[in-house]
DNA sequence: CCGATTTCAGTAAGACTGATATTA
DNA sequence: CTAATATCAGTCATACTGAAATCG
């Protein structure tokens, strides 16, 4: 942790009435800034949670992709695509995920360019773990509630499909 | 970019129709992934915007800091405890920020083992027109209205207390 | 030949640990 | 002596670019 200290005021507002003296969109600042700092916060809590199988966010994320797909199987593009990440942190999270044995290569049998990764029986288990762990850290948002948790939902589902996620 | 792929459904909202079948904490799971997901799409447009003055968003917020602060000057662990960021990693923004001439280390005057980052005038022209091309890039936040972000700054202001930032 | 898929080499920014020098 | 402050060296996970190999 960069140090526990808790500041004696909130610095989102504080930088909203800085910014609002001078600059337009101080609403839009003021949310874009809480946004950064809540992922600070859910990623802290969930990689800490993760620690203990030895797992990271991003791997994670693969592992429960694989888990919940039909087949226990994906190409690697489509995970790409699937969580949003580039190629080659694609190739990379997988190179580590099966050296841990948790996900194995599968040439595709209908297009020789593409390879699978399957996730194995003790990948299955290890994500079962993870995830008890992880839902047990709350993912950060133990203090929401059930409110709170739709409104966030619904307006980030909105910023997300504006963005041109889906 | 990974790919412009626009997705035929929405994946957060698959994830929380399996993740539900087997495991605890949906609402969470899903309300913690959207903000992973919003996360990424800010930075990406915040640091799209500034690579034109050559910035990116840590150093950005460091000299916005400094731009707000009654005397242009901070010690760097005050500055590491408002942006929330490592000590080493203030080092190394400033150490950037001052080799571009925006900033200039300062012993302070009282106690001599703190060091402050003072910004210079051309920190502030470029802070300036950093924050224009920002402001004009709406954080990607463009199409969310008064509302949704009023929701979301309240939301995440709780989440953020309780999480002990402030 | 063109485009898709994956991989590799290399670069970059950032977060972190552990150690150190200086000073309150 | 201790605690605080900043820095340094080094490691790590990730994102990205550009290139290459393979294949539809």
């Amino acid at each position: 942790m960069t140090k526990e200290k808790r500041l004696p005021f909130d610095p989102v507002a504080e930088a909203a009435r800085h910014w609002q003296e001078r600059w337009p969109g101080t609403e839009r600042m003021a949310a874009a800034t809480a946004i950064m700092r809540a992922q600070q916060i859910v990623l802290a809590r969930v990689d800490a949670a993760l620690a203990e199988v030895g797992l990271t966010f991003a791997r994670y994320e693969a592992l429960v992709l694989l888990h919940f797909s039909r087949t226990g199987q994906l190409p690697l593009g489509k995970m790409g695509l699937r969580l949003q990440v580039h190629p080659t942190s694609v190739t990379n999270a997988i190179d580590r995920l099966e050296a841990e044995g948790l996900v194995r290569r599968i040439p595709s049998p209908t297009d020789r360019r593409t390879t699978l990764a399957g996730i194995t029986p003790r990948g299955r288990e290890v994500v079962e773990r993870a995830t008890e762990l992880v839902a047990a850290s709350g993912f950060g948002l133990g203090s929401l509630g059930a409110a709170d948790l739709a409104a966030l939902s619904r307006v980030l589902r909105r910023l997300r499909k504006d963005a041109g996620d889906f």
